[in-house]
DNA sequence: GAATATATGGTGACACTAAAACAATTAGCT
DNA sequence: AGCTAATTGTTTTAGTGTCACCATATATTC
């Protein structure tokens, strides 16, 4: 690694005119700058990124703090925010909160003393079911910027990317009545989220509105055996003919445990489940998915983020963007 | 963000008072201390990581340059790396080449100016076919170690972490055939990588040592319409009663492609399949799987990256620890 | 009164750059 | 020609936050 100074040392000329010449400065001598120039290249010189930080107050490195990096959704928002943070030449510094609020506080405070410029995260579950949020006001307040996407807390002032969990399974739930499916289910395995509760909601909505329709709802807990509370439910409601999965493992063990049952999909039954593409490729027939875009929620976030850093927005005035699910058919609906 | 100048003011004493008395110099005189720390408490005082990276030439940074974030086992690691990163006080910085050369190159250029210590990395599928590696040895000639994990280029000099590759498949083979399994083919959608390439040979290995039996292998690539190939190679060959997957893609899909085509598991066909545990639960019944202990190798990584900066190992000094991996008995085997 | 604690302050260095200062050359003008 | 004014090329200075190192000042002890 070598710096200005060596360069400068060798050239026999000051630090600021190896800094100038390099920064293409009118100021500097056209043989100079060359002179410079050359030898630059020939050490490989890269000007340090922490002097510049130091210098310059802003570290173009956002942080990014993540619930569950094995969640496939979470781990597709991240592909996104790191594709746009990379476009924009800043690098992101990742935590994993691994659910625990504990965790999700220390890799905020870790990270606030100047190491990045500001956060994305969506919160771990155990902050959401206790509902702390003052470590996200303190952050805020201390001046670095927060976007918060998915799960997100109202409560806090700042940018948000959320989905449109509601309507995304009122409307998929309307689908597999306009199918005159007579017993449909809403199977999730993530309750205790506010996006679990919010598609649940929007499965309840559709139903009531029949007028002669019950809600059935399976919640299945992290510690739970899935696949076997899954099956066992199966036995239990043996007419059941439709299948609203509120994350993609409910989604694709639940058709899969359909078709293990003999039942043809989607004659017999159909399914539709929150998943990735590649998801729907982990079932026999294809499964027919809400498509969440985490990519593009990503890169959403990492813009308003950016944005927000590079034009000092008043910490007031916040944006919530709403990126619509798609609803994508393929075989597991009629 | 306070700094210690701003403390220093308030207090009325010098900066450098302020910087002894919080890290507890004797030097300070115990009513100074008491004073300086309350003050500090109460802004919530915390050190400048750029100045104190800057002045220490170390970041406490590890940079992590990954192929592709949504490849189950690739996220698992980077898992293991964090948690290990984060126990011993790193931060980690993550590139994602998305299996391209020029991104790798890009990523490591980047990071390489004072950004971090070290890095973790997994090669570019692009790469790997280019079989290009002046980059890394560039990079460990500046003075920053890597460790390789999974996919690693043996010409380069340096701490690797890898799997069993070929020992898996091979003994994975041999329990298919003591099943008395008789047309037995191998999946891989990882073909152009290093370790399907080793995986293949084991599988090899193990059906050509009957003498009797010929290899079938189905390569898939990376454009192709990944069930469809798989259907069509299970019609192609109806007298199939053993697969061996390479990547959890194909074992996945191979079995309920399985199920699909009425053949009953493990009665009439045997899967057995590279895989996670979460993966494990897509298919009904559950895929047998090859266990990468992916979060393993990640700290293990991590350990002997940080090893290495702390210790400053000699850079012809290098190791290559092998994680084994494990094979799961579950339904899909009899 | 000298030696010794005890407490605090000042300086420099990390790598970098912006701004100001300073020479040295050139141009413009009487 | 001889002066100032502008231009050009370079260096100096300052400042980012931190801490190790050395210096200084005061109080205490014998």
């Amino acid at each position: 690694m070598v710096t200005l100074k060596q360069l400068a040392k060798e050239l026999n000329v000051s630090i600021s005119t190896v800094s100038k010449a390099l920064n293409n400065s009118t100021e500097i001598g056209g043989e100079t700058v060359k002179r410079v120039k050359e030898l630059a290249e020939l050490y490989n010189y890269k000007p340090n990124k922490v002097a510049l930080s130091l210098k310059q107050n802003k570290t173009k490195t956002i942080g990014v703090i993540i619930p569950n990096i094995l969640n496939h959704f979470l781990a597709k928002v991240l592909f996104g925010i790191e594709r746009e943070a990379t476009k924009n030449g800043y690098n992101i510094i990742t935590c994993i909160s691994n659910e625990s609020l504990d965790k999700e506080k220390e890799g905020l405070q870790l990270l606030a003393n100047g190491s990045v410029d500001g956060f994305i995260l969506s919160m771990a579950e155990e902050t959401q079911v206790n509902n702390e949020i003052d470590h996200f006001k303190r952050t805020i307040s201390q001046g670095l910027p927060i976007v918060m996407f998915d799960r997100v807390a109202h409560d806090v002032l700042c940018d948000k990317v959320i989905v449109d969990d509601f309507e995304s399974t009122y409307n998929a739930t309307k689908v597999l009545l306009a199918e005159n499916r007579k017993k449909i289910a809403f199977i999730s395995n993530i309750n205790d989220l506010s996006v679990g509760k919010l598609r649940e909601r929007g499965y309840n909505k559709a139903i009531l509105e029949t007028g002669t329709m019950e809600p059935l709802v399976l919640k299945i807990k992290k510690k739970d055996d899935h696949p076997k509370k899954i099956k066992s439910f199966f036995k239990k409601h043996k007419d059941l003919d439709g299948v609203i999965a509120a994350d993609s493992s409910s989604g694709i063990i639940g058709l899969n445990m359909a078709v293990s049952f003999g039942l043809k999909v989607p004659k017999d039954i159909s399914v539709i489940g929150f998943a990735s593409k590649s998801d729907s490729y982990h079932t026999v027939p294809r499964l027919t998915t809400i498509r969440q875009h985490a990519k593009t929620i990503g890169a959403k976030a990492a813009e308003m983020l950016i944005h927000r850093i590079q034009n000092g927005t008043p910490s007031d005035k916040v944006v919530t963007k709403i990126v619509k699910t798609t609803l994508i058919s393929n075989k597991s609906t009629l």
